[in-house]
DNA sequence: TACCGCTATATCCTGCCATGCATAACGAAT
DNA sequence: ATTCGTTATGCATGGCAGGATATAGCGGTA
């Protein structure tokens, strides 16, 4: 595809993004890794920045959308909170939103793109 | 306002921003001042960052958005040409469509935030 | 008790991108 | 011919976001 509409959504609070694409994925991974770092290297971003956009994440809500705990490979990590995944659900819902709209852009301006 | 949502809608060509929020604005500021130059003062960046934005936007599109002959304060200058204005509108609408899909997000989420 | 892999945090480093500066040519007016 | 404010383009410098690295403490397992 040539060209196409890039469209992000992003929730804003302050001057920090509470919560954004970004972020959605990082939780998708802690969900099925089970811990921030796990996270990180399947995503492919660094832990330093996985655990900064939790944090940003978690100061932003009222709850937190990831629980961490410290400990080894057995007993520590980090799970989704029950906040997370209905936040999560509602930003992918209004994604999927954000989509339809970007088709409708997309197919009007078809014969005026290069 | 403490927290709301940021939206934006770009639209790439490849890996180039063929149009968004920052081209919109520059479009207007040449319309408005006849000039890159002037339109990149107005809006607060800097010419050569104003001018290859145009560059892009002309490249990207079938016809150019904004036609520009060189030459002194009288004589040159540049002029949004009528794809160009037809290109702004179609993307003003779909931004006014962001909004009210923003607003929505919004409000369902505000028991959520902090 | 030793070990492993995690959280949490501070400090240092580096690569990239935008900005700013420099330059050349141009076009109209005076 | 001179001056002014453009377009158009290249180059170098600097700031800063993010990555890499170091360290400390924790919680299970074996």
């Amino acid at each position: 595809m040539a060209n196409y509409i890039k469209l992000r959504a992003r929730l804003m609070r302050d001057d920090d993004i509470a919560f954004g694409p970004g972020k959605a994925q990082l939780l998708d991974a802690i969900e099925s890794t089970g811990s921030i770092s796990a996270a990180a290297r399947e995503v492919g971003m660094s832990y330093r920045r996985a655990w900064l956009l939790v944090d940003t994440m978690n100061r932003c809500f009222r709850e937190p959308l990831v629980h961490s705990a410290p400990g080894g490979k057995h007993g520590g990590g980090a799970e989704v909170t029950e906040a997370g995944r209905r936040i999560r659900q509602r930003y992918r819902q209004m994604e999927q939103a954000l989509r339809d709209l970007a088709d409708d852009f997309e197919t009007s301006l078809e014969n005026e793109l290069n």
